[in-house]
RNA sequence: GCCCAGGUAGCUCAGUCGGUAGAGCAGCGGACUGAAAAUCCGCGUGUCGGUGGUUCGAUUCCGCCCCUGGGCA
């Protein structure tokens, strides 16, 4: 069997970077990353971005090529990943996408509607009235100005409703207008083959526990103090651990503390990941993830 | 040994002037179109420490016992 792409989905700690490797090795394929935080060069330990030496092993795309300061984006991403993908099959390589994200592996699959890119000062500006006015004044706003994109959206949710008032106001219309219009999705008319991995939680928890404590042994703490100070509106000050870490060292939080808090918030995410690929992944062939040489051995039955 | 304060959901605690109980956190489920490791929504039965008593009825009042913390010896 011939296919285009290759896309492993799976949550944090699942093994999919390793497993995505070892198949990339086996196969003569390229990775192509679909994780939202592993493209920011500052904060490789705390996002678990393959090393070096793994980098060296097969060509690499889309990892760490973001400075924290950028605020990134599923469109960007978007962008990004069909360059990186006709450059992979320039090079007579597979492309094999992995990640955590399934809003990236939407925009491959699915398309994004082609929204303009809304200027930054205008992003900005509504985020501080947002601020100022609190949700409820702002979400009434949005509802007088756009009752459609309004009756989408919760008026609980700040960051759809801030999403919504900048989409109208930098291109004069609203969202909802434009996302009846869908894109075109980077994948079209590849032939695909799609794996979700999915540890049973009685072994993803003890691993995420485990990768905390690698992660501290990497020098973690030294890697988030590097970027303290990052501003909260920017993606990347979201990434799990960072806030942990600062908290510490202004004496907030006890180091036991710290690891509850990491490693929880990281079981957390790992649980709406393995939400979202549940409910919009269905279809994908899914992966038990007990260990690798199975993984290897059962994605390849897919493949030849 | 005596005195005091506690023992209520996995954890921290509220509460019931006597009619078998609720918050936060954790956990579970869900949503998801440019911040997505984000943002948001839904889900709370647990011998109310044990045992006797009073009562139509006790987790709530009374006795005794056990456990935890503090004080006095």
């Amino acid at each position: 069997m011939h296919v285009d792409a290759v896309l492993i989905a799976g949550p944090t700690a699942s093994g999919k970077s390793a497993a995505a490797l070892a198949l990339a090795e086996a196969i003569g394929g390229s990775l192509i990353n679909c994780d939202s935080m592993q493209v920011y060069s500052q904060l490789r330990i705390l996002t678990a971005r393959p090393s070096d030496e793994e980098m060296a092993r097969v060509p690499h795309h889309l990892y760490g090529h973001v400075g924290v300061w950028e605020r990134y984006s599923a469109g960007r991403y978007q962008a990004e990943a069909a360059e990186a993908l006709a450059k992979v099959r320039r090079d007579c390589r597979i492309p094999i996408f992995v990640g955590g994200t399934g809003l990236y592996f939407g925009a491959l699959t699915e398309g994004l509607s082609e929204i303009p890119q809304v200027p930054a000062h205008i992003h900005e500006a509504l985020r501080n009235r947002l601020l100022l006015q609190g949700n409820e004044a702002f979400y009434r706003e949005l509802k007088l100005r756009d009752p459609e994109t309004a009756a989408q959206i919760r008026p609980t949710d700040p960051q759809r409703v801030l999403r919504a008032m900048e989409v109208l106001e930098a291109t004069g219309r609203s969202l909802a207008s434009w996302q009846k219009e869908s894109g075109e999705p980077v994948l079209k008319g590849l032939k695909l083959a799609r794996f979700v991995l999915d540890p049973p939680r009685v072994i993803l928890h003890p691993r995420i526990a485990e990768r905390y404590k690698r992660m501290v042994e990497q020098g973690a703490l030294e890697e988030a103090r590097k970027v303290a100070g990052l501003d909260e509106g920017l993606p990347a000050s979201k990434i799990i651990g960072l806030r942990e870490f600062w908290e510490f060292d202004i004496g907030r939080l006890a180091a036991n503390q710290v690891e509850e808090a990491i490693v929880t918030a990281t079981r957390q995410y790992a649980k709406r990941q393995t939400t979202w690929f549940r409910n919009k992944m269905a279809d994908w062939t899914w992966l038990p993830a007990y260990d690798h040489s199975n993984i290897i051995a059962e994605m390849r039955k897919f493949l030849k």
